[in-house]
DNA sequence: GCGTAACCTTACGCGCCAGTAGGTATGCTG
DNA sequence: CAGCATACCTACTGGCGCGTAAGGTTACGC
């Protein structure tokens, strides 16, 4: 969207802020980190660069700050729907519907800024964190499931599963966000069906079905 | 006058061309599509700047061609090992087993390019063409996997799940690359088991094995 | 041997943009 | 209405590194 010509009031340090993470995210998302100018981000928010630089200090410093705003937002949005006291597959399956349907959501935001930062160096550390994160949420959640099948798993294993699911989550999210046509519920349920039943029992008929419907 | 410490034999095209490559790779890997200078790529390429452009064109092309002959190379390991005479189960284990092999013997040149590639955008084309090669190999092994066992699935099923299976073969190799002290094919019997039996059967306390032995 | 094509070099131009210097306006607090 | 802090601006610059012009040198065909 163009630059609002708005009537340049002076505003307190934590709305401008927020302005200037919502330019930064749509201008980096765009262009991409190297290619987005300051300028540009700076214009967008109707404010002039040294703004910028003084609640920021820097490119990457900016970069950071909003792939920590909308990753903090993704987090959020997954853990409102999880509550613990739920069985652990609808557990599992309220995530995903959340994951998806805010992948859906910001499409130009979230997954574009988060593909950008696996890349370059200084950010994998956020990244990385977040995804440590997020991995771990998903092996307790699995630890629990099969704990309550009577069984043990190795912390190891249950963390490459959750790893495997995360990942399988991140790919369909990139899918999801060239697919505007397909709803985010549709692939959260088919890969809710593929992790839970696997190829195995697939292939033998069987269909997990949401507890809540679609 | 200048006495040449290094006797710069003369080489043919091709043969330059694989080491400027090679160079290439490492420094791309190293620091980053943008952080790497074509200096440095010269340099350790035991040439001056000018013949990679006189070879390549610009910092974008010789990236594109790096990408280009590991993707190559990647995919050509794991088809060499996908025999289409051997049941679908097993080509899927021979697949795995070949994918995180490459990933594994090519730490730091492979999966660095791949991170990288996902986020600039000149590359995403590329990247997604070998993604979708990839993606339709996967899916027509479940497809035949499926069709094996009677039932019958929509391509869009399909191809879903060959996304997800492959989003999770790149976040495990990911793990894989920073975890050097884990046998690559242990990684590939994780993902095979949660690929085939499914977090379901896997709490019921079933287990695939490969007719291969590690 | 001699021309010519391919290989290879040194040395520089020059746009782009992150980051800054230095100064002005505004509003809050007593 | 001082006086102080904070919001905000215009206008620069420094240098990094991609890409190139112009010119040597070696191999190879004829």
């Amino acid at each position: 969207m163009p630059a609002l010509p708005l009537p340049q009031k002076r505003l307190p340090r934590a709305v401008r802020e927020q302005q200037m993470l919502d330019a930064a995210v749509s201008v980096f998302a765009a262009h991409g980190f190297h290619h987005a100018s300051m300028d540009e981000i700076a214009n967008r928010a109707g404010i002039s660069k040294p703004m910028v630089y003084a609640y920021f200090g820097s490119k990457e410093e900016l970069f950071v700050a909003c792939l920590h705003r909308e990753g903090t937002r993704l987090m959020e949005a997954v853990i409102r729907v999880v509550e613990p006291d739920l069985p652990p597959d609808e557990q599992l399956w309220r995530g995903l519907r959340a994951f998806f349907a805010f992948v859906a959501a910001h499409r130009e935001g979230w997954g574009v800024l988060y593909r950008q930062a696996r890349g370059q160096e200084p950010f994998a550390a956020e990244l990385a964190q977040m995804r440590a994160t997020m991995v771990e949420v998903v092996a307790g959640l699995l630890g629990r499931l099969i704990a309550a099948g009577g069984r043990r798993y190795r912390h190891h294993e249950v963390t490459a599963m959750a790893y495997a699911l995360v990942g399988a989550g991140e790919s369909l999210a990139d899918w999801v966000v060239d697919h505007a046509e397909v709803p985010s519920d549709e692939t959260a349920a088919r890969l809710m069906n593929f992790v839970w039943l696997g190829a195995g029992e697939l292939l033998r008929g069987a269909t997990w079905r949401p507890v809540t419907p679609l």
